[in-house]
Formats: structure tokens, C-alpha cells, sequence
DNA sequence: CGCCTCACG
DNA sequence: ACGTACGTGAGGCGC
């Protein structure tokens, strides 16, 4: 006790090692972090990223980490003590050493202490340091903790999954377990139990009577004291459980008293060993940690950048001699690259090494003659692929101009060809060059993310031919729910970090420059490099690919749709802005009408779409909805629609929020915004279709997603009038699948009485419900139907009884039951979810018809609710992606044909399982049954279940359904 | 930038 | 005992 009088606070942190690695381990578990040598590096990343941000943030100056020890005296006090606590997994062990490792290697001391769990030696020492004047953390997610939480004690919670670091004072702990003394947290913690740690609590008491027992008792003993006042069942459990609770009670306290003494001099925070953490990074290839945590410090030696099979190096030596004859001149090549070099590579770039271009050998080369365009294009019409990149002003592909075009056909090697962007002719003239090869039907062209240059290139009227191969969408196979950036998988696939595009047209801000203001000599190095990583990407993805059994699905479906949502994007859809400028303002009257209404009612003004002020009107000023309110799960009063709906009746305000929320959502999300996106080009809105978004195949459609324009309601529906055709000749022609989904279903389950009915053209929803509630078909009503569809639906969604209950508003119990019904009615069905489930058990993943897969790790998870959460996923995704397999090959077909009989009608949107055109007036008796056809044709179901299409025209979107 | 709410299939 | 139907994108609010 030598402290300094007035010495800055002491502040000390206390982690928790094994709660923040279980964390940080399942939070990597939807994709896990594999580094090349096949170690899982999750949880050692998330703990580290953990530790860093702490040190970072919260400048402690005392630290220490606490591992668990061993078996515990709670053990011998109930033997089943987290017994049903799964055997960590392996990754996890392999993870311990390394992060043990690391924290040594920060000079942090781990704390433990035999027989005892980091909770007892953290609120030890938490106490002991408290006493000694030390403001203490203890960083952990485990709410068990916040007994601990005094004035000078708190709980750290880091950030986690985007939400932010929390740090919970007593304030919190009272209102987080509504008590009124910290102490009462172990009742309530006793009292409801705890799964996860197989604390039993008491049968029939969970959170809620938790909270409102000890509330009313102060605690589990004078609860004990007072059953007697208690009711029926409660009473009985209670009475019956009483020992037990009083175990829980004691089980779930941290216990103070470790035999440990609190040296604080032991725990000061000290500075690093840099050489041996980066060693650490090294090895577990963390190189963003490394650059974010490490001081620039010693570059790489050459021994590990040599090393085969570790980081760089991956590249192949560059081709010598023979290439030279390209050139009219090779020899003024050779200067140019050695000069950049020295300028943008090498470790002096900020935040420690990055860029990697230096460590491998490459040659990139300015083609920016006519001779030396013509040499190119030469030796590109010999290649049987060739990847390619353009480099552009901008993202929108209406507004953008070409800067430059680089190409690649041997790993290392590129060629950029710069084009003037402000010459419109000029840049017409060298793009028309290279015609040749971009029509050429047997050169595979090679692109990420080629839609795009699809897209710009068709505005310099060049169609691109031949087959194509977009590694964007071929990751998009092997990890659907990933995210498929080039940076990304370079740096993961080829252990490379591309140049950055800020370092060339720096961050997004006011005065942003373009690709077009940087000198070609220096957009070469950037764009040589896309062209040559995605090359190399393809190297790698197609032999991954086929061995998954994926390159057929990319290859027949994925990369031929990637020209016809060019087309669709360049087609636009045309909008009558003055329609829609008619319509806000009549919105805008009843927005204003329903706002005055609402003051009166709540008798004051307030912003009615702030959630968090409304709820502070209806809930705190109005007093409203007893008994109905809800908090969202960040404490705020939930105002949704559900909640909303049922204060309908008790006051007339909430209906008439509800109405409000639905036409001023119109009017700013549709029919305001859409004509701002009308492009000054053509007139038309083109929307974005992403091919690489979704978990189960779907498209979506971006900027402005046109695929939840309103229909359901009356005044939503108004707005499909103003969707238009292009012209007079023209009409707007809708072609839908009727319940592809549900078909889908009935095929692959087998169901005969499914089958049947869709063989016979039964409306199955009636049919359902004629089975569920067991009337003939002829005595189905409209309600019955109404709910036979929710059912359906349920079905393709994993049905819960509480959820089917939710939705159609009726007990758990009669959900139960219609269920239950259900199942006796289509054995196949029940079958069919259960087989889903097990084959996704197995195998980890889910597929459609095709092949599509559809990860699902978490299947097998402890957690109940994620585990139920994925073996929904199970039976979804391989319905809702093959119908998504299913409009794909529509599509690519339909297109062709469109093409091959040179029709003029256009296909200008898919909403999921709709097909948009702009239908030439003629041509519609024409294409309506090979449309239909091709449609329902696109893919046989394997129990030949039929597809039904139906198809409308009209003078607007509304008119053609 | 995260949250809430709500538009679609 | 837990938390609860699948998949998306956008606008407004409030930090």
C-alpha cells in the first residue's frame, strides 16, 4: 500500500478469458475464420480484438486475464453443476494455447486459481482492489456478474456482433433485474435458474415470476418463509422445490473469499513484447490485427515471405523472354515499372504493410499506342480466356465513362489500355477496337463482378459474347453468406492484399475525384492488378467448385443470367412521374389530416415518426396499453405494428398511427423517392439486381429495390398504376408462377394428397384447408382459407405453433392442434421436415435441385434458439432456392429466345417469382404461351409436379396482374 | 451508424 | 426453459 497521493486513477480490468473465447468462438461459427493451414482462428481473433480495443480504449492501467481451473467446489455441492455443458470444442482447445500465448506476449498475467472459477477469483479480487481505491472492470458477457457491481465495480461488456462496448453500473444491474438492491440478483438468479449451467431454480419460475416473487419477498428465504400466500401450482412448486431453490440461490453466488491476495503491483499494465506478437500475427495470419496494433516495426524477412505455403510468394515467376516480341519497343516498359515501384510499395505506408505488390514479381503494362493496342488485341484473340476489368469515373453504370480497360491472360501479367474519359469519339474509337475480342464466342471472359462491365461496356454499344466467368458469383457458390469483395478474397484465396482504391481516388467525400483524373500511368498498376488477381481467382475457385459439385450451377445458370440482368438494368423501367407527383401530394393531405387528428387525441405534438417519442406519448404521458406494452431489446417501447393493432381498441389513436405510418411511408419510400431515380439518360428508372446477396440464391434489387413495390394494400397498390409502358406500342406484360414454392414443397415430400391437388388444379389452399379442419371442399369459407394459407406458408418457413398462433391470431393451443391436424392429414410433409433436418445434421448444409448450397453450421449448435433458427434454414432454404433456381434458367431461356427470334419485347424486372415486360403490342398473342412455356419448362420437378404460370397485360403494372 | 419500422415475395 | 416462421432493402430517427 505505497500509493502516491493524487496519482491518476487506478484503473483495473479483470477478464474473463473463457467467457469472452466461447463469445468470440461462436460468434465466428456462421464463418469461421480459417487460415491456410487449416486452423479455425476465430476465437483467438475475437478474444485478441477484444483485449486490443480495451487496451486501446480504456487505457487501464492495471490488467490481469482469468482462466478457469479445474473442477470447482460448486461441483461437489451439486454434481450436475454444468454437466450437460457439452466437452468445448476442439477448436476452442486448439485456440487456448495461442491465446494464452498472446496474452503473455502483451505482458498481462493470467490468473488462476485451483478449485476455483474466474468469477470467484475475478470478484475477489475485484473487492480486495476496490478497498484499495482502484476503479475495477470486470470484462465479461455473463450477466452472473452484475452481483458484484458496486459504485467502484463494474461490469465491461465489449462490443459485440456491431452492438457497442456497454458498461454496466448499478443503475443498470436494478433496472436490468428490476430489484432494488445489487444483492437481489442472486435471488433472482436461483429462483429462475439457469439452463446453460444446469443451475436447476425452481419448476414454473422463469424471469418474469422471478422478478415479480422477489419484488414482492426481497429474497428466496423469506419467499420460502411466505408460501403459504402463494397459489395453486406455484405454491406447490415452490414448497416442493424449496431446497432446491436455496441450492440455485448458493450455485449461482460468486464466492469473495479466494485464498488470494491482490498485488497490484503485479498487475501493472506494461508494454508489450512487439517482436514476439507479430511472430503470433504471423502465424495465425492476422494481418489487419498486426497493422492495427503493431508500430511499423521491422519489415518482413525475406525467410517468411519465402516460405512456401505460408503468406505471398503465391505467384508465379514471371514469364521470361518470349513475351518481349508484344512489344514494338520492350525496352521503355522495363523503366516504367521500376519507377513506380519505389514510390507506392514498401513498408513505409502507414499502418505497417499492407500492400504486398513489392514482395512478388509482376509485370504491368501501359498500352497507350495504337500499335501497342493492336499487338494486344492480337495476342488476346489467340487466348481461350482472358480476364478483364474496366476502370470507369464512377458506380452507376448510366452515368459512368470508360477510363480505362486492363486484361489479363497470364497470372503476373497485365495490360492496361487507358481511354480517354472527356473524348467520347476517341474513347468509342479505341473501345470499338477491341471489338473483336469481346465478341469473339469462344474467348471466356473473365470478370469480378463482370456484370458491371457488361453494363458500361453496352453504353459504348459493345455486346459481350462467348461465355463468361464472374468469380464474384463463383464465391458466391462456395460461401453464399459471405461477402465477395475482390480485396477479400484476394487476401484470403491468394494471401494478397490489393492496392487499395483510395490510395488512387482517396476516401468518399464533397469533392470527389475519379479514376479519370489520375495520370494512366498510375491507374495501370491498380487496374493491371484487378485483372491479374481475378484471373488467379478463377484458378483457384474452378477446381474448389468442381470439387464441391457447384461449377455446373455456375456455369449453366449463374453466368449466363449475368448478361440478361445486364440487359434488365439497361432496359429500365419507365415511371409516370407526374402520376406519382399527383399521388404525394394527395398523400401529403391525408398525412396532414391523420398528424392534426393524432395532437388532438394525444393532446399535444410530437414527432410521430420518432418510436422512441411516440412510445413516450402513448405509454408515459397517455397511459395506454396496460399490460400490452413491450420494450424492444434495447429498452425502448416497442410501437410496431402488432402492439399497435391491439391498442386499436382501446383507444382510437393507434389506428389512426397505424394509418399514418403506412401513408407517409408511401409517400417518402415510393412515390417521392422513385421519381428522383428516373435517370436524365432515357427517362427510365434502372434498378440494381445483386446476384450474390442472399443466403438462398434469390436475387435482390438495390437503388431503387423494385421488388417490394406496395400491392397488398389499397392505397399502395396505387402506386403500380404509375409503372408504365415505354410507349404507345407498347404494353406491360406480368408473368407469374403460382405457388412455386409450395409446389416445390409438395414435390420434393412426395405428398400424394398435395400432388393430387395440384395435378387437379384444386385451389390448395382451399384444399388444405378442407383436410386441417376437416369439412368438405365445398364447405370451406374465406376464414378457413385465410388461415390454411398462413398454415402453408408456415410450412415453407419451419412452422412453430407460436408463431402460426401469432400470425392468425388464435391460442398456442389451437395452432397445436391445427398442426398436429395437419400432419396426420400430409404424413409426407412432416416427413419431409424431419428428413430435411437430419440430412442438414449431417452433411452441415442445405441444397436445392440444382445443387445450390446453403451452409448451415450452427445445426448442430447447443444453443436451442440458434439450433431452431437453422433447422428452419433447413427446410426453407432448398425450397425457396430452388425456386430461385427455377426463375434463373426462366430467365436466361427466355432472354436467348427473345434474342434468337429478334422480338423487341423486353424483360425489364423479376420480382421473385414474376417476370416484368415491356411488351411490343404485336408481339404479345406470340410470346404469351412460349413465355408461359418457357417458364414452366424451365426445370422439371423430379416427381413431376406441373408449374403454373399466369400471365397478364395491361397499360400499367397494377392493369397487367 | 445502429435501431426501428415496414414495403415486397 | 428458451424464444419463436423464411428471404430481402430503404427511410427516418437519434446518437
Amino acid at each position: 500500500m505505497t500509493d502516491t497521493a493524487a496519482a491518476a486513477p487506478k484503473k483495473l480490468f479483470l477478464l474473463d478469458a473463457f467467457a469472452l473465447i466461447y463469445r468470440s468462438h461462436f460468434a465466428f461459427s456462421k464463418n469461421p475464420r480459417i487460415n491456410s493451414k487449416g486452423l479455425n482462428t476465430g476465437a483467438v481473433l475475437g478474444f485478441t480484438n477484444t483485449l486490443v480495443e480495451v487496451l486501446q480504449k480504456e487505457r487501464p492501467t492495471h490488467i490481469g486475464v482469468c482462466f478457469d481451473a479445474g473442477k470447482t467446489f460448486r461441483h461437489e455441492q451439486f454434481p450436475a453443476y454444468k454437466a450437460q455443458r457439452q466437452a468445448m470444442p476442439e477448436d476452442i482447445g486448439t485456440a487456448i494455447p495461442y491465446i494464452k500465448q498472446i496474452i503473455e506476449a502483451f505482458h498481462i498475467p493470467i490468473l488462476m486459481m485451483a478449485g476455483y472459477e474466474a468469477d470467484d477469483v475475478i470478484g475477489t479480487l475485484a473487492q480486495r482492489a476496490e478497498a484499495q481505491g482502484f476503479e475495477v472492470f470486470m470484462m465479461t458477457p455473463d450477466k452472473d456478474y452484475c452481483q458484484l457491481v458496486t459504485e467502484r465495480i463494474k461490469i465491461y461488456k465489449p462490443a459485440f456482433m456491431g452492438n457497442a462496448a456497454e458498461i454496466l453500473d448499478v443503475a443498470h444491474v436494478l433496472a436490468r433485474f428490476e430489484v432494488e438492491r445489487v444483492e437481489q440478483v442472486i435471488d433472482i438468479l436461483g429462483l429462475q435458474g439457469d439452463a446453460s449451467d444446469n443451475i436447476p431454480g425452481i419448476p414454473g419460475i422463469g424471469e418474469k415470476t422471478a422478478k415479480t416473487l422477489i419484488q414482492k419477498y426481497g429474497s428466496v428465504e423469506n419467499l420460502l418463509a411466505h408460501v403459504d400466500e402463494l397459489k395453486g401450482k406455484q405454491q406447490e412448486n415452490v414448497r416442493n422445490f424449496a431446497e432446491q431453490g436455496l441450492l440455485s440461490k448458493e450455485l449461482a453466488t460468486i464466492h469473495v473469499n479466494v485464498p488470494l491476495d491482490f498485488e497490484a503491483d503485479k498487475l501493472v499494465l506494461d508494454a508489450p513484447d512487439e517482436a514476439r506478437l507479430r511472430e503470433l500475427f504471423d502465424e495465425l495470419e492476422f494481418r489487419q490485427l498486426a497493422a492495427r496494433v503493431l508500430s511499423e516495426g521491422p519489415p518482413r524477412t525475406p525467410a517468411s515471405v519465402a516460405k512456401p505455403g505460408t503468406t505471398g510468394a503465391r505467384r508465379p515467376k514471371p514469364v521470361a523472354g518470349g513475351q518481349a516480341s508484344l512489344f514494338g519497343n520492350p525496352g521503355d516498359e522495363a523503366v516504367a515499372i521500376g519507377a513506380e515501384e519505389g514510390e507506392t510499395g514498401h513498408d513505409g505506408a502507414p499502418a505497417g504493410a499492407r500492400r504486398r505488390l513489392e514482395d512478388v514479381p509482376y509485370q504491368y503494362h501501359l498500352m497507350d499506342t495504337p500499335a501497342r493496342r493492336q499487338s494486344l488485341l492480337h495476342f488476346l484473340l489467340r487466348q481461350t480466356e482472358v480476364s478483364f476489368d474496366t476502370e470507369t469515373t464512377g458506380l452507376d453504370t448510366m452515368t459512368a465513362r470508360l477510363v480505362g480497360l486492363s486484361f489479363c491472360y497470364r497470372p503476373g501479367e497485365a495490360y492496361y489500355v487507358p481511354v480517354p474519359a472527356d473524348d467520347l469519339p476517341t474513347a468509342q474509337a479505341i473501345v470499338d477496337e477491341f471489338c473483336p475480342f469481346f465478341s469473339s464466342p469462344d474467348i471466356l471472359k473473365i470478370g469480378q463482378n463482370i456484370k458491371y462491365d457488361l453494363s458500361i461496356l453496352k453504353h459504348y454499344k459493345v455486346e459481350v459474347a462467348g461465355p463468361l466467368f464472374d468469380t464474384m458469383l463463383a464465391h458466391y457458390l462456395i460461401e453464399p453468406d459471405m461477402r465477395h469483395n475482390m480485396d477479400v478474397l484476394a487476401e484470403t484465396y491468394l494471401h494478397y492484399a490489393p492496392v487499395p482504391i483510395t490510395d488512387l481516388i482517396g476516401p468518399k467525400g464533397k469533392k470527389q475525384i475519379t479514376m479519370a483524373d489520375i495520370a494512366p500511368a498510375q491507374v495501370k498498376d491498380y487496374a493491371c492488378e484487378d485483372a491479374d488477381v481475378t484471373l488467379q481467382l478463377k484458378h483457384v475457385f474452378e477446381p474448389m467448385l468442381k470439387e464441391l459439385g457447384l461449377l455446373e450451377l455456375l456455369n449453366t445458370v449463374e453466368n449466363p443470367l449475368v448478361p440478361v440482368l445486364s440487359s434488365i438494368e439497361y432496359e429500365g423501367v419507365r415511371i409516370d412521374s407526374v402520376a406519382m407527383g399527383e399521388y404525394s401530394a394527395e398523400l401529403q393531405g391525408y398525412v396532414q389530416e391523420l398528424e392534426a387528428q393524432i395532437f388532438t387525441e394525444a393532446g399535444q405534438e410530437f414527432n410521430i415518426g420518432s418510436p422512441k417519442q411516440l412510445g413516450e406519448v402513448l405509454f408515459d404521458k397517455m397511459d395506454i396499453g396496460r399490460g400490452k406494452i413491450k420494450k424492444t431489446k434495447t429498452g425502448q417501447y416497442a410501437t410496431g405494428e402488432e402492439i399497435l393493432s391491439q391498442l386499436a381498441a382501446e383507444n382510437p389513436i393507434a389506428a389512426l398511427i397505424l394509418e399514418y405510418r403506412q401513408l407517409s411511408k408511401l409517400r417518402s419510400t415510393y412515390v417521392e423517392a422513385l421519381p428522383q431515380l428516373v435517370s436524365v439518360v432515357d427517362g427510365r428508372v434502372h434498378t440494381n439486381f445483386n446476384q450474390a446477396v442472399t443466403a438462398t440464391g434469390r436475387l435482390s434489387s438495390t437503388n431503387p429495390n423494385l421488388q417490394n413495390i406496395p400491392i397488398r394494400t389499397e392505397k399502395g397498390r396505387e402506386i403500380r398504376k404509375a409503372f408504365v409502358p415505354r410507349d404507345d406500342q407498347h404494353l406491360l406484360l406480368a408473368a407469374d408462377y403460382s405457388q412455386v414454392e409450395l409446389r416445390i414443397m409438395a414435390d420434393f415430400s412426395g405428398d400424394a394428397t398435395m400432388i393430387e391437388a395440384f395435378r387437379q388444379g384444386i385451389d390448395v389452399h382451399s384444399s388444405t384447408a378442407s383436410k386441417v379442419f376437416r369439412v368438405p371442399l365445398s364447405e370451406v369459407d374465406a376464414e378457413m382459407r385465410r388461415k390454411a394459407k398462413t398454415v402453408n406458408f408456415g410450412i415453407i418457413y419451419g412452422i412453430s405453433a407460436f408463431g402460426l398462433a401469432q400470425r392468425i391470431g388464435i391460442s398456442r393451443k389451437e395452432a397445436t392442434d391445427i398442426i398436429d391436424t395437419y400432419f396426420q392429414e400430409f404424413p409426407s410433409v412432416k416427413q419431409f421436415m424431419d428428413d430435411s433436418i437430419n440430412r442438414a445434421r449431417e452433411l452441415e448444409y442445405a441444397e436445392t435441385l440444382l445443387k445450390r448450397r446453403r451452409y448451415l453450421r450452427d445445426i448442430n449448435s447447443r444453443n436451442a434458439t440458434l439450433r431452431g433458427y437453422t433447422e428452419r434454414n433447413a427446410i426453407n432454404a432448398p425450397i425457396q432456392g430452388t425456386a430461385a433456381d427455377i426463375i434463373k434458367l426462366a430467365m436466361i431461356n427466355i432472354y436467348h429466345w427473345l434474342r434468337e427470334e429478334k422480338l423487341k419485347t423486353r424483360m425489364i424486372l423479376q420480382v421473385h417469382d414474376e417476370l416484368v415486360f415491356d411488351a411490343v403490342q404485336e408481339e404479345v398473342a406470340y410470346i404469351t404461351p412460349k413465355i408461359k412455356e418457357l417458364m414452366t419448362q424451365a426445370l422439371l420437378l423430379p416427381r413431376g409436379v406441373p408449374l403454373e404460370v399466369e400471365v397478364g397485360t395491361g397499360r400499367n403494372w397494377l392493369q397487367a396482374h
